[in-house]
DNA sequence: TGTCTGGTTTGATTTGCATCAAGCCAGCAC
DNA sequence: GTGCTGGCTTGATGCAAATCAAACCAGACA
């Protein structure tokens, strides 16, 4: 593990509640692994006996059925994967494949267990993580249920601007095959997507992404803070900071 | 409250973990309500004060987008619903309706976040029901984003078939046109896709729905217990019961 | 009983998306 | 350089699902 690793981990929401006695004995039994790009980290079906933090690298998370695969969430460092199968001691559900070369503490799932019967602080921090994910995912399934590709594409893309602090000029962190199956379209697809997006003053090249009319995508792109994690708030300070600081891409991944 | 609804409640995963001290005090400043059918108990978008808890009756949660609707989860007794939000205290990204006639308890969220300080028990609890929540919305990802909409008829019919423990036929337990928005299609369209498994042995008579080859419409829906909760397992003993027992109806709902 | 209403079904048409196919382009090995 | 390879794009075609429209049917109700 390098200097500062531990720190990064202990500062996720996470862990940064417990108890450092707590944070001190889960992360014993840990250990820092490293991955090459193109690494299967877990199957769909395979008991899951690690919390995984990425440290570094891109990861990202898919699922299969009948010989077709979709991707589920792109992960960013620093966050944590598949903690809702840790928690219940059971299989996971999505496969965890590196994109690039990766580096990855993986935090035995026992002690997670063990962590949250010791520490009720802990425990409420697990509950909070797994609401937001909760949130994140029934964001996701609204995006897909009630959105047309080209919107998606055009809110994922708002997101993206809104996350990555950019200007009008937004960078694709990956492929855009993986872009399109996240989205759930077709490559083919996705690229006809960012065509009809050029009358909206939206132009690519390579993985920039110059959005020349933020006005003119909004207006079609018509994000919802209760789909949108960036989106605007309608006026009003009853809800200043909504909890979903969240370990994991999802929000960004899935178009918040 | 009737007799017998607190031992109903207090019996529900969520519950049955909890100190009793616990249990009383959360349960302390709740109270039954009663909500004739379609009824709005919540909005999408407003703050969430209580936890609540179906004790009778059918309620729908469902998002907005654009004009448009969809139907994200069918709620049967004994479930509790929002959750996630109450963990958070923070707005609601589904709004409910009742279907019919329903009775609800209703548990501030205060109390619920006391509980979770105070017993880790009850905290490790709420973890768990979260991530069953979790899990129960990546089958539905996975449902949506890798099968066609006759596929998810199928396995939804199955499902049904195994946890009402039902024998050839069937009940849908309401309107198809809400079961046409749970499964990601117009009315229309349910109605053609029950047509294409008459193919298969599925005949349809009112709400009444017989399953005369279960053979013939596995081969076609080819459920997937890493999609479909009820599904088979692969032969093995290593896994004998997935945690997901879970309160809401999510999984039947959204086809397991 | 007749009438109204709303859910459901069926058919015709359009739209959206996937599929198939070819071409383009950059990176890279040789 | 040449010739790969793999990702991306573009076009043609086919299929799945939404939409539009009309008919049907059952329950509610006067």
């Amino acid at each position: 593990m390098r200097p500062g690793d531990l720190e990064r981990v202990q500062s996720l929401p996470l862990f940064q509640d417990a108890a450092p006695e707590t944070f001190r004995v889960a992360t014993a039994g840990a250990h820092v692994q490293r991955f090459p790009a193109h690494t299967m980290l877990l199957l769909e079906g395979d008991p899951v006996d690690f919390l995984y933090v990425l440290l570094d690298g891109q990861a990202e998370l898919h699922g299969t059925w009948n010989d077709h695969e979709t991707v589920l969430a792109i992960l960013r460092p620093v966050s944590t994967f598949i903690l809702a199968a840790v928690v219940l001691d059971t299989v996971a559900l999505m496969s965890a494949r590196t994109l690039e070369r990766c580096e990855l503490l993986m935090i035995p799932g026992d002690a997670i267990r063990t962590a949250m019967r010791l520490d009720a602080r802990f425990a409420q921090a697990v509950s909070r993580d797994l609401a937001g994910g909760y949130r994140g995912l029934v964001r996701t399934i609204k995006n897909h249920k009630l959105r047309g590709g080209v919107e998606r594409l055009a809110n994922y893309l708002l997101a993206l601007r809104a996350s990555d602090n950019a200007g009008s000029t937004v960078r694709l962190h990956f492929e855009k095959r993986i872009l399109a199956s996240l989205l759930g379209m077709t490559p083919e697809n996705l690229s006809r997507a960012f065509a009809a997006l050029h009358d909206h003053g939206v132009t690519v090249e390579g993985s920039l992404v110059h959005i020349a009319k933020p006005g003119a995508l909004e207006a079609l792109a018509k994000p919802d803070p209760l789909i949108d994690n960036h989106a605007p708030r309608g006026g009003d300070i009853l809800i200043d900071a909504d909890a979903e600081i969240w370990s994991s891409e999802w929000n960004r991944a899935t178009s918040r």
